[in-house]
DNA sequence: GCCTAACGATACCGATCGGTATCGTTAGGA
DNA sequence: TCCTAACGATACCGATCGGTATCGTTAGGC
């Protein structure tokens, strides 16, 4: 190989401080993490974490990245167990319920992150936005799919609900989250 | 009057310190704005605004506590334009519709600062909740007299769609937000 | 017009922030 | 086995954090 030298470890600390980090900015949120937290909790040092993310802002910003492949991972595996459209957004609605019952469960880490960095220029707002976008262009294709008189706004609406689910914050109710979403999913994509 | 000397100087005090704080928390996240900034905004002494609020979190809490009068003032001012239950809820979308339309809107405060504490018992999270709490309760009230078939559910779903209106960072839509959530309602209350 | 409570200004506190400089140690490919 | 790149440890930087102590000033009810 001529890849750079000691490849492997160079990469499994950055993936070990990355990790750490995105914990604790989940879980704590990012302005109430120091540097110094993750350098202890990690086991890395400040020194390597800094050699690969030159910034706090880009470590926030890899964490959202890495958040937002996991997320569109289970999306797809949530869509594959539909058989029709119908089926694959009762299926996202499951799985959209199961994750926000869950418990540690904090709210949507791109919302979460947007509310905490004022600056939409912010390379973690950037991210948001592109995840938010995205969600939004994939509902409306399985809109298109249901025949759903007006796709773009039954997504739209979709999305609303998604976003509701995954920033609220009560967790108050008795009902199934799960459940609960796919009735309304039902109703905003019947002609 | 047996009231303290110099209420009405003091009450002014507090209500420029609070106006500006919370001014500075909405657009800036409250993690952003430091107590110096808030002196140097408002002219009030930071003296002055630890006399009338012992702690940064207080004085926060005092900001999520003043929008939630603000927020059900205006909620009523909606509801009171509906004639039945039903145009109750369309008021309500409109309301909400231009609101989240508004140049320099940046999500429910109170979502956002949930957003920034991780802690649940910090007091702007008890306040948020109590606030999530009241509008689910008005909504089932909403949804009772629209006859709704299980109106706790429907109330729930228009919450979620509310939240999300509430919290949707994009605002990428050509979509008219009023018109689209009144739909998405309409659809939620049908038996 | 005086008394007093609340004001504003300033200077300061220890702690922590994000980030860097230095240097000895370790691991892995040639 | 040796060379070198990336590691870990430590000490440090100026800035800023939330909060307090001190003290002179001002305004408003009696």
């Amino acid at each position: 190989m001529n890849m750079p030298v000691a490849q492997t470890r160079s990469a499994k600390a950055r993936r070990t401080a990355l990790e750490t980090a995105s914990r604790l900015f989940y879980h704590q949120g990012a302005h109430a993490v120091g540097m110094e937290a993750i350098v202890a909790e990690s086991g890395i040092a400040k020194t390597t974490i800094y050699r690969h993310f030159p910034t706090k802002d880009d470590l926030i910003a890899a964490f959202l990245e890495e958040e937002n492949r996991d997320f569109w991972s289970q999306w797809d595996a949530a869509v594959a167990q539909g058989r029709t459209p119908e089926g694959e957004l009762a299926s996202l609605c499951r799985w959209i319920g199961d994750k926000v019952d869950t418990e540690g469960y904090r709210g949507c880490p791109q919302i979460n992150m947007a509310a905490e960095f004022a600056d939409r220029q912010h390379p973690a707002r950037i991210v948001a936005r592109r995840h938010k976008k995205e969600m939004l262009e994939r509902l409306v294709e399985i809109c298109r799919r249901c025949n759903a008189s007006t796709p773009e706004i039954a997504a739209h609406q979709i999305a609303l609900l998604f976003d509701g689910a995954f920033s609220s914050d009560g967790r108050l109710e008795g009902l199934q989250a799960g459940s609960v979403l796919a009735d309304a999913v039902t109703r905003l994509v019947e002609p």
